[in-house]
DNA sequence: GCCAACGTTGGC
DNA sequence: GCCAACGTTGGC
């Protein structure tokens, strides 16, 4: 079992949302950064949970978990004209894109501030302070015990 | 709204 | 295959 870290805008899909709709699966469509097309096609598996982050807010960071309850699986938007997400090299023999389903798991007790992250000693090699912009992430499991301790939950 | 970082594209 | 131009992301 791995841990991850999904970005999202609240503007366009939040943690609200996915609270809101606890038993429902989504799909985490949209993504089109190889790098993230990699980790959602290769290496996330149904089981694995999730740092729900948002960003380009007034105070980004994370503010709940999600779990894995599908594998990697054709992204289909990229094949729809009408799509903000449509991309015409993709074709149902090559997809090239690929998404997840997540579910609902749990909201922080605390919201862990990008901030916060960046203040703590054991989390400067997060992708998310070196290298920001990637929209899915790795998170070793130290890095998972620790965000979820400052989040205020706790770890048994 | 600005801008740095970085990913992608396309000419050569 | 290099690299300049361009577009996007995301913190501030």
């Amino acid at each position: 079992m791995s841990f991850w870290l999904f970005k999202t805008e609240p503007g366009c899909f939040s943690f609200e949302n996915l609270k809101n709709r606890p038993n429902m699966t989504e799909h985490w469509d949209g993504v089109r950064n190889f790098q993230a097309r990699n980790f959602l096609r290769d290496q996330i598996k149904t089981g694995d949970l999730v740092l729900f982050y948002h960003s380009s807010i007034p105070e980004p960071g994370v503010v709940g978990l999600a779990e894995i309850v599908r594998d990697g699986y054709p992204d289909f938007t990229a094949l729809d004209p009408n799509g903000e997400h449509f991309d015409p090299k993709a074709s149902p023999a090559n997809p090239i894109w690929f998404m997840v389903d997540v579910r609902y798991l749990k909201e922080l007790p605390r919201m862990v501030t990008l901030a916060q992250i960046k203040n703590h000693p054991m989390l400067t090699n997060m992708p998310l302070v070196k290298r920001s912009r990637l929209s899915i992430q790795p998170v070793q499991q130290e890095e998972w015990q620790i965000i979820l301790a400052m989040g205020g939950m706790d770890t048994p």
